[in-house]
DNA sequence: CGAGGGTTTGAAGTGCATCAAATAGTGTGG
DNA sequence: CCACACTATTTGATGCACTTCAAACCCTCG
């Protein structure tokens, strides 16, 4: 397979895209490029004028901003399959965070413009826009309640729960995704909170943390444990990461 | 003007709807049913099945979702020319959250399978749903970064900024929309912080608070008190009620 | 092996929540 | 127009969760 019809690959295999028809699928995939990041690596800032979009090929992507006395939130943590930057058409054509890749990585860089064109003309793109922005803002809503209503090591417990596979109740293994350092500001927390909190979660579910992977023996007590301080039942399906 | 041409008007006056074609909003005014609620009301609940959608004429109504253990977490409280339930539309219509009034209000209910038609067959329509709902998304990010970011004082200044005209940098008056317990339900805080933080407010600032009415001498003053913790200039305009 | 970042631990401080009670405000019926 | 009931708001005292600052440890990678 060429370095095209990658592309086209990757393209039709993320959320915004799927389902959607060839040629709107070509002529995206004629005007990508694909960049390599090291960590550390800024794609764009905060209100910087926005002309390209992008598709996440593998790595981690870190979505922030910074605050005038220097404290920075984390918007999000983006993986493979993910795409961010699309949502500047939306803000006067500037970028709503910055992006730093936390990982070495692979993006696909794509023109703006295509997306704005594709909405002028394409109703089925738009309505898949629509949806997929809605989605969005579900799973968003929901971290807010988790911020205001779950402590720390809920909150934690609720971050694993996302990374198991929820049909399943019993004995697991997961795997960290990034570093704990990471997991902490997506979080909202400070590391040391997150290394303390995940030594409460220890003692209170028996669960066993080896560097970045954690043995469950339980994943029903897991949830019991984050999801009573949560409006949504478990499995919360809908707030699992986009790409799936 | 007869109570259908009142109707008409309220639909065309939301963003959701400005600007769509005549016809589109003949058919919703059509369908609607005007609704009296008394403070207290609830309108529907959280994961109930979602028949219809609302679009408020005048009072306030909050939208809330409550957890197994009792806490409550305020998603909005929205006013005037605010619309809501209409994204059940994207939860398998179920509603993402109970609705209530806290003032004596009066609402219109719409059926949300005329939103779905439309979606499908109003290119027009669909477009300005999606620019829509990306601002309300726009909105809640800045909302999730004020709250891991401001502190309880802060978080009250930003949103008395809100209410003012930010154009006008000098003294104005600010009259609270609501309760002082809802507004600090909204803001994700106790009643009694609230209190508080208002109280610090003023010492820091030399705001002066009479009842549910607030002076302000120099508004650019609790511009610098809020905004130096937060990413966006002042004035940020894109955080205003939907409805202006 | 040594440097540097990630992670953990300890000690102390801060901010907000909670519980309890006083006070102010509002609407009611008399 | 007043007294009462009820709710909203304020105030005080106390506790807990998280942060901050400081230092140690650990792991990895040149």
């Amino acid at each position: 397979m060429n370095e095209n019809s990658l592309i086209y690959k990757t393209l039709s295999d993320t959320p915004l895209f799927k389902g959607q028809d060839s040629s709107f699928l070509s002529r995206m995939a004629e005007s990508a490029v694909t960049l390599r990041c090291e960590k550390g690596k800024v794609l764009f800032v905060h209100d910087e004028q926005a002309e390209r979009f992008y598709v996440i090929r593998h790595g981690w992507i870190k979505l922030f901003r910074e605050t005038l006395d220097g404290a920075q939130a984390v918007i999000d943590i983006t993986t493979t399959g993910d795409t961010f930057g699309e949502t500047a058409l939306f803000q006067n054509n500037l970028y709503p965070y910055s992006a730093e890749a936390v990982e070495s990585s692979e993006v696909i860089s794509l023109p703006l413009h295509l997306l704005n064109t594709e909405i002028d003309t394409n109703p089925q793109f738009t309505k898949s826009f629509l949806f997929s922005i809605a989605k969005e803002k579900d799973r968003q809503d929901k971290e807010i309640e988790h911020a205001s209503i779950q402590n720390a090591p809920q909150r934690i417990c609720c971050f694993l729960l996302r990374l198991t596979d929820q049909s399943n109740k019993g004995k697991t293994i997961i795997h960290l995704p990034y570093d704990k350092m990471f997991i902490a500001a997506k979080l909202g927390m400070q590391a040391e909170t997150f290394s303390r909190a995940l030594k409460k979660l220890k003692t209170d579910t028996g669960i066993r943390v080896k560097g970045s992977s954690i043995e469950v023996d339980n994943v029903e007590q897991l949830s019991n444990y984050a999801c009573q301080a949560c409006s949504f039942e478990f499995p919360c399906k809908d707030i699992k990461r986009k790409a799936s």
